[in-house]
DNA sequence: AATATAATTTTGACCGGTCAGAATAAAATA
DNA sequence: TATTTTATTCTGACCGGTCAAAATTATATT
């Protein structure tokens, strides 16, 4: 059945990110792929047109998931400085997941450059995660809360430093910065958020 | 003599930079290198003990080339406000160079999770970077126009919203948002740094 | 200066190895 | 039995690295 289908898919996307996230998009074989998800080799090119379809799936997959648990967490706080914490905290997760997973992210957004349709899944991921922003910040200003800053451009740089952060830490092989940067992060953001000097001059 | 073979090798690291920013790190090949650098295969091989090799070089390259423009922007300022705008006008450079530098440095941070030397070269760079963020910022508190920030802090803050934003933008194929970025990403900046209330509470 | 010799640099064909994708067959399942 | 899944093998393309020979440049000799 189409359920049972939809498991091997799955099963074969948990397969290639466990392997991309060890051994690194290009060096990733059918193989591996495979090896990973204790299958045979045919069985990726029956659910998956090719190695690139396999991994276009995967970067919507792990978009998804993320964007998913992001939101998630700031649904769960009701007022705006909950639910900024709550992103941030979503959005590092805890160091070993998250090293996992910002390899894969980082390879594929080099990829994307070369790549249109990881462009077009990283620029959904980007209007979610954006989106995201814009909801805690309106959500802040209503209450008084957060300063009047530029609604769109605070959603980027919201995200700019989540991933400039992420990646800062992620080059350093040291799990213990990891709630460093995260309590830094989140710092920046809420004194960003509240400073009232921060008027929008538009 | 020696200048000659110097005159190669940077000939051949250009040609591979030109390659990796236009074809991606992993479908370069020693003839695509050849190619650009309008040498035979055999040149490079000659010149560097093999591809990595010429890879490592590259990167060390780029990333002292990057730092010593930084530095230079700033020392020709005098004044913290002034010197952090050069710092982030020279990071964020101009649309068409910027792309080209980024895709590269893209390429490398991801490939730097399964690469040491990668990551050891990133290292330094970062090191750099945050050494110029520390001269702004120790500069700016001197001059009392910035607030008494975790000077150590901040200058992973500088950078981590920098690489954020320009990923951010290098995500979109637009160079129209390139001065939007940055003047959104200097006015952050600056309103951070500015700011009174975001005092050291150490 | 002209020639011969040596050193350096460049070339490109070649080899061993790898992989994706295709083809095929065998086994399991319903 | 028909369909799905797994296992195995083949093939053609491609790449990194090698290296002998060619080309070029530098040096020595007359």
């Amino acid at each position: 059945m189409n359920n049972k289908a939809e498991k091997r898919r799955e099963q074969i996307l948990r397969a290639a990110f466990q392997a991309v996230s060890e051994k690194g998009f290009h060096s990733v074989t059918l193989q591996d792929i495979a090896d990973y998800a204790d299958v045979s080799k045919g069985v990726t090119s029956y659910y998956f047109q090719n190695k690139e379809d396999v991994f276009r799936h995967l970067l919507e997959w792990v978009t998804e998931k993320i964007y998913k648990n992001e939101h998630a967490a700031i649904s769960k706080e009701h007022t705006a400085p909950d639910k900024l914490r709550a992103y941030v905290h979503a959005a590092f997760a805890n160091p070993s997941d998250n090293r996992k997973f910002y390899r894969v992210y980082l390879e594929f957004l080099a990829q994307a450059n070369h790549n249109e349709q990881f462009r077009d899944t990283n620029d959904r991921f980007y209007e979610n995660c954006w989106s995201i922003g814009r909801e805690i910040i309106q959500l802040g200003q209503k209450e008084g809360t957060f300063a009047n800053v530029d609604i769109d451009k605070a959603s980027y740089t919201i995200r700019a430093l989540i991933d400039g952060s992420l990646i800062q830490w992620l080059m350093q092989n040291n799990d213990q910065l990891h709630t460093f940067y995260r309590d830094n992060c989140l710092e920046t953001l809420s004194n960003y958020l509240t400073n009232k000097n921060n008027q929008n001059s538009n």
